[in-house]
DNA sequence: ATAATAGTTCAAAATATTTTGAACTATTTA
DNA sequence: TAAATAGTTCAAAATATTTTGAACTATTAT
């Protein structure tokens, strides 16, 4: 059961995930594949370990900003602009 | 002088000013204005202690989601949606 | 000149976020 | 079956952000 968040709340999560360099980095990384990619390639190619990959992806897909697929042992992720474009499209109008 | 900033930092700057619950409050005070207003009113309006809105503020201003002027002893605030449009606006375009 | 008012600055304390490494689950390969 | 691989979870450590109160500047009012 997911807590049913506000639209500020869901804009804090948004705004949250997309405040940081890293986070930044992989979005930047994901913008560039048009298929989606795995986790492990995506911490390699912009150098992070592993736990730090799992705790920013968590957080990018909480916020909605990506997508993730598990398929086997991988997960695979992807840009998600939607809530995005949702969200902050609409932030002046529902603040 | 003031350093010269990223796309990728500005966006930075911005979104971390947007993802705190009493500067999304300030904000919203601020929408509600069609006038500019003092510090003091905001900051008694939404209840903080004036060196926290001052703290608060400062971040606004940097981050270029309201504008100031200062009157006599009073400074006058009001929201400035264009930095926001500029750099969120074209974000994917930038990342 | 003295008081009061609006806001800033500073350093310390309180919180929140991020990184790290070890231990773990689940899947695949040898 | 055993070893390797992809990713998660947990708690501790490292950092970053936010709040607090005291001291400060500058302006206005008595």
């Amino acid at each position: 059961m997911t807590k049913q968040l506000s639209k500020n709340e869901q804009a804090i999560l948004i705004f949250k995930a997309l405040a940081d360099p890293v986070r930044l980095e992989i979005l930047h990384y994901l913008k560039q594949c048009d298929h989606d990619v795995s986790c492990g390639e995506v911490g390699q190619a912009i150098g992070i370990s592993k736990t730090s990959g799992s705790y920013h992806f968590k957080l990018l897909q909480t916020a909605g900003l990506i997508t993730a697929r598990k398929e086997s042992r991988e997960k695979y992720v992807a840009l998600d602009q939607s809530t995005f474009e949702q969200v902050v499209g609409h932030f002046w109008d529902n603040l």
